[in-house]
Parts: structure tokens; C-alpha cells; sequence
DNA sequence: TTGTACGCGTTATCAT
DNA sequence: ATGATAACGCGTACAA
């Protein structure tokens, strides 16, 4: 019978006699017998092991899953979902136990992860959303923060800028370093040499205080390392009655939907998070097909998207 | 030597023995062929197929994955996602070829639904988040939305409004009638007539447009389906002046995080969204061990959470 | 074209 | 306490 359901020699006799068989019996193929007999599952794992706050202060994460169910939705592979509700080690170990799953997909925001250590040592299959310096072998998509974060504050400076400060993301990861080194780097060659680098954790509240502060600094444009942050300046500034842009310039990063439709609209760079997720779905599953072992890399492009937040003054909202 | 892995009779000899050669052949046992010989994965399905725009438009959904995540990682038990990438059709036979879930978790917002209805007819272990009134013998974790609504719209006629609109949910979900039901049974019981309901689809948008033709109406109070809606309801108030609550109350439903730092804070309906979600995944785990066959219900509590927007004049914000 | 027997890796049962 | 062996349900290679 396991001629006829796939694409076995069979006369057409047989053939819709069995058929006829399996419809009346509702017969469902066990999927571990003949992932024992095949070798394969047609299942891949994501892991999302990010603070809780993170995941839910902004729509990157849901984004991001979207975008990986999505893909591999279309190429009819399952899809296993481990979050961040366990120590990492647990949810290390009970990713590794779970031997069914063919390749794994893994956040890589932090500089430092035992399960992105661990995933690698371990010899899975593995893409990663992101990337650390010094993972010289892995497979990843990622986008390129240094020089967002440059052009940005570049644009920034063409707008006649030059008290800029940085509310960072949070200093543990890797994309929040790299908008800060990105961030120095432009004003490096510009030879502007005051710099107003304060912390923001990628939250709103961040943002909030982080602009607070810098405020204080007399600072004429902020650049905030997400959209969530920049939220939070626009709500420092409306209680210190400071205007936007006429003030201080805002831009942010991620380009979340609600960027055009705050007030003033955002100016921000857009990343395609979706894509990214996609991405790193496509990537893995062509991984498993073509067994290569060289490591795919996959940069996306990114787009400075110039709204009224940096641009002239258009009517105040305080 | 899979008693030694498992709790089986072995002398303390052979146990450290046989670990300390898994140990070095760093084994991980194939959970393939042990489902095959035991019947049992260890895996349960969730499955949310939702309008995009719903899923993105707020975090509800990310909140009931997290709570469903969190609950199922505390019973080491593994969770498959579905997500709404495919027809429905499309999706219902994904998860029902997918042989190896014991059990599955749906969400059940729409009042018509083919996967619901599927699954059900399918007779795999299914637990809905939500429920639809035709649903005899299925078992769901739910919210009571009609005598929240009832609950909201006496409040609003408590602090002396008379002239309460409401703008719906999506008219295709449950949620959304209940809630219209509960608007109406609030107003039958205090004698009044005049009503003003205007569809909202539970968006930040559709609460924009809601609003500017209830205004036009003359409403003191809007009543909106869900915290996205009344967001949408602030900006509206902002473009036309009107002062929240002096001229017009507003309440929301959700109480997301957001809700508390509106200016005005939103007053709201609290449900615990991830609950629903834990409750959801202890239910079906209850449902596969028990394998009791009489369908379990789940009606979570929910609570009125009172804030300014429609408590006494405190500052306007315009 | 079709029937049959073996193997996939594990648990469970039966002897030992 | 331990060793051998039959399932579990499927794909497949071989024989007919």
C-alpha cells in the first residue's frame, strides 16, 4: 500500500481499490514509523529565548515568527516553537532531546547565548536570526547595523545637525553595539567630536529617560536605536513641551507600523523583518536539502525611511 | 539499556556502566521510534489561524502563544505552531496529516470556522480558545464577554452617562456579538433606548473612524471593544478637541500594557490573556492523560479596571 | 505488476 | 538483575 500513496509502480486497478480502502478506514500514515523508516521528519525548530520584555515591548519577535511560518509553511515542513519560559540551559537541553527535528532557527540578539554556544557545539543544522562576531562557522541572516545606524546619523547631520545623541538598545546584544559603533562612526568623520550616548534597553520607558536626559544635554536630535524607544522620546518631549522636529530631531529604527502614523510621522530605517525571518527559513531548509556544509550568509538590505520627525517644521502636535 | 534511561531495574554496577558509555558516544535516543513503540510524542499543536491584520494589530496573540509556550515548557511537553499563512482547508489538513500531535489547542474567535469545525469532527483532542455557541461537546477556556460588556456599559451609567455608543469588535467573531450583546442588555435593564453602534473590526483605525461618527451623534461615553479601538478613539478626540473623559468617556477592553499609560489611563475590561493561553494547555494535558472523554470548560474570570478616562475631570491633555 | 521479508531505534515482555 | 526478542508502522529491496 505504500506503493499507491507515493508514487510507486501500481496498476491503476490496484491502485483505486486501495485508495478506496484508505478513504473508508480514514486512514492516517503514522509519522513516526515513517520518519524511523525514511530518516526524515519534514519538522524544523525555532527558538525564541529572549527576554520576556523584549518579546512583548515591541512586535519584532511576532514579526520575525510570522515571517519564519510563513516560509515554511509554503514548503509544507513543520514547525516546533520553544520560547523563552525555561532557563537556557533547560531549553538547550530539551531542544537538543527532541531529536526529530531536522535543523534549528535561533534568535542571536545577545553577545553571549549558551543555547546559540550550545546549538553549534552540537552539530545541528543550525541558521541564525542575527549573529556574534565570533561565530566564524555559522550559518546566519542578518542585517547590517554598523552602517544603518551610520547613515542615519549621517542623515542626521545633513539636516544641519550636530548635537546628536544615541539612546542605545539593549548593551547586551549584538545589534544594539553596532548601532552605537555605527553611531560613532559617522560623527567620526564628520569630526564632531561631543558624543551623548545614553542607555535605553530598546523599551519605550527607555526611550523615555534616555531622552530625559539627554534633554538636559541640550542635545537638537536624538537617535533612537528602535521605533519602541523613539516612542518614549516623543512622550519626554511632549511633557518638557519640546517640539519635534523644530527642537530636537527624532529617528528611530525597525520602521514598526505604527512609525508613519505617530506625531510627527518617524523618521526611521525600515527593516524587513518578516524577510529576515523568511530568510533564515529558506536558508535552513536549503541547508538540509543540499546537506552543504559551508555556512550561508545571508545581509539584507535596509532603508533610511525620512519622515517629518527629522524633516522641516511642519505643524507642532504639543 | 533503556532501562537504565528510564526508571527500569538495573544494578548500580551496570547503571553508571551503561551512562558513562552514552555519555561518550554522546547518544541521543530517536523520539521517532520511541513513539512508535510507546503510542506517546510528547508533542500537542497550537493553531492560530487569524486575519493577519489581527494577529499584528495587537498582542493578543503573542500573549496567548506565550501563555500556551509557557505552561506546555513547564510539562516538558513539545508544541507544533500553525499559523494563518495557508487557506484554512489548506492549514486543517497540515495538522491533521501531522500524526504525531496528541492533542491540539485552536483558537476559536470566528463565529464560522472550517478548522474548528474540522478538528472537531476529526476526534483528535482539541481545546478551543474561545468557543462558539454550537459547540456541544467541545471542550474551551473562555472569557464570559457578554457580562463583561454588561459590567462595563453599568459603569459608564453609573458616573451619569446616558447617551453610550459602542464601537464593535470584528462582526464575524464572538467576542465581538457578546460584547454588542452585553451593550445592549446593560442599556435594556437601565431603560434606555437610544443606542449608537458603529463597527470597529477591533482596530486602532477602525476605532478612529468609529469615533468621529459617534461623535457626530452626540455620545458622552464610548464603550470600545478592545484597547486598540480606544487608542484609535484618543486619536480621534485629539484632532476634534474633545476631552476625555469631561466630554466624553471612553473604555476599552484587553487591558494591555498599554492601556495604564493612555492620557488619560484607560479605563478597561482585564482579561488575563496568557492564562487563557496556560489554561488552554493544562486543559488539554488534563484531557490526554485523563483521556477522559466528557469535554472540560474553562470560563476565566474578568475585571473591571477603573481609570480616568472615565473616572472625574483630572488635566486634559490637549 | 505484485507479494514478502527486513530494517529503522526504541520499549516491553518473556526467559534466564 | 540481565539478556534476548517481539512488537510499533512504514519504506524498500528483493523475489516472484
Amino acid at each position: 500500500m505504500s506503493r499507491v500513496i507515493n508514487g510507486g509502480p501500481a496498476s491503476e486497478a490496484t491502485r483505486t481499490r486501495v485508495l478506496s480502502v484508505l478513504e473508508t478506514t480514514n486512514y492516517r500514515p503514522n509519522l513516526a514509523a515513517r520518519s524511523l523508516a525514511t530518516g526524515r521528519t519534514g519538522v524544523v525548530g525555532l527558538v525564541i529565548h529572549e527576554d520576556a520584555q523584549m518579546v512583548f515591548s515591541d512586535p519584532y519577535f511576532s514579526a520575525m515568527l510570522a515571517g519564519v511560518a510563513e516560509a515554511l509553511a509554503e514548503k509544507e515542513t513543520g514547525l516546533m516553537l520553544w520560547m523563552g519560559h525555561q532557563t537556557k540551559e533547560k531549553t538547550l537541553s530539551r531542544v537538543l532531546e527532541t531529536t526529530f527535528v531536522e535543523g534549528i532557527i535561533c534568535t542571536a540578539t545577545m553577545s553571549d547565548d549558551p543555547i546559540v554556544d550550545g546549538l553549534l557545539a552540537s552539530g545541528i543544522p543550525t541558521v541564525l536570526l542575527g549573529h556574534r562576531r565570533h561565530d566564524d562557522s555559522a550559518s546566519y541572516v542578518d542585517i547590517d547595523n554598523i552602517a544603518a545606524a551610520e547613515d542615519m546619523v549621517e542623515h542626521l547631520l545633513d539636516i544641519g545637525r550636530t548635537r546628536i545623541g544615541h539612546i542605545t538598545g539593549d548593551r547586551g546584544t549584538v545589534s544594539g553595539e553596532d548601532r552605537v559603533i555605527g553611531y560613532h562612526a559617522a560623527l567620526d568623520k564628520a569630526g564632531i567630536v561631543e558624543r551623548f550616548v545614553v542607555d535605553g534597553f530598546y523599551t519605550e520607558p527607555g526611550g523615555y529617560d534616555g531622552a530625559m536626559r539627554l534633554f538636559d544635554q541640550g542635545v537638537d536630535a536624538i537617535f533612537a536605536a528602535s521605533d519602541a524607544t523613539a516612542r518614549g522620546v516623543y512622550r519626554a518631549a511632549r511633557e518638557r513641551g519640546i517640539r519635534i522636529p523644530d527642537d530636537v530631531a527624532v529617528a528611530g529604527f525597525d520602521d514598526l507600523d505604527f512609525a508613519a502614523e505617530m506625531n510627527p510621522p518617524l523618521t526611521t530605517v525600515r527593516q524587513n523583518i518578516p524577510a529576515q525571518g523568511r530568510g533564515a527559513a529558506l536558508t535552513l531548509l536549503k541547508i538540509l536539502d543540499r546537506s552543504s556544509d559551508t555556512a550561508k550568509r545571508v545581509i539584507l538590505p535596509t532603508e533610511l525611511v525620512i519622515r517629518q520627525s527629522t524633516l522641516g517644521g511642519g505643524a507642532g502636535w504639543a
